[in-house]
DNA sequence: AGGTTAGTTAGGATCATGGCTAACCATTCA
DNA sequence: TGAATGGTTAGCCATGATCCTAACTAACCT
């Protein structure tokens, strides 16, 4: 549940490696070695992501065996589409007072 | 119109200064003295922040006399709100499959 | 002209990020 | 039991982000 700030969530997107860890896990889980498999990088560097993702709340994860599972946790990008919406809702109701 | 990028997006969004700057730019151009003055930070530092939010092609500038106005570039948030909306069409759309 | 205002440029300090290798642990399988 | 697999920890390094001060330029005001 966690208060995870715009902050870390926005820095979370950021990178495109991470951006496509959630975009395969918004397919259904995975584990850890399945998500790198795309990634030419090297585990330590890869794991570091999922910290990342993990500590911001975007993702969650959990041991099975000598695995390790990784699912979206869907309401983590909430706040983002939020505050974009309220931009932009902010620039409408500002465009509409511009009268002569 | 220039194609930016995600990364470059993102990683604007992620710093509160310039999220504030925004916010205060959707609700109409200011001058980069008027956008600094709630942001206990040098100018020098603050102009840094302007710099990365133009070249991401957030916001536009142009030199107004000794002043430099700033206002929105308000398409230039819509490539976010597309990436998060289809991640939750993708999410949504794997939670149907989950038949018996 | 001289001073004030707004911005700019240059250069430096500090810290976080994102990558690596090497070595280790835990689980599974033959 | 021993080897392979999947992950983890530790430590290193290069780069870039974010802040600063000092010094300069360009407009505007009296």
């Amino acid at each position: 549940m966690a208060n995870h700030s715009l902050d870390t969530l926005f820095a979370a997107l950021g990178d495109p490696t991470r951006r496509a860890i959630i975009e395969r896990l918004a397919h259904g889980p995975a584990a850890v070695k399945e998500l790198a498999a795309p990634h030419d990088m090297a585990l330590p560097s890869f794991l570091q992501h999922i910290k990342v993702m993990e500590a911001g709340g975007i993702i969650a994860t959990r041991k099975e065996g000598r695995q390790r599972m990784c699912r979206m946790e869907p309401n983590a990008l909430i706040p983002l589409q939020g505050w974009l919406e309220w931009q932009r809702l902010a620039w409408e109701a500002q465009i509409h007072q511009q009268k002569d």
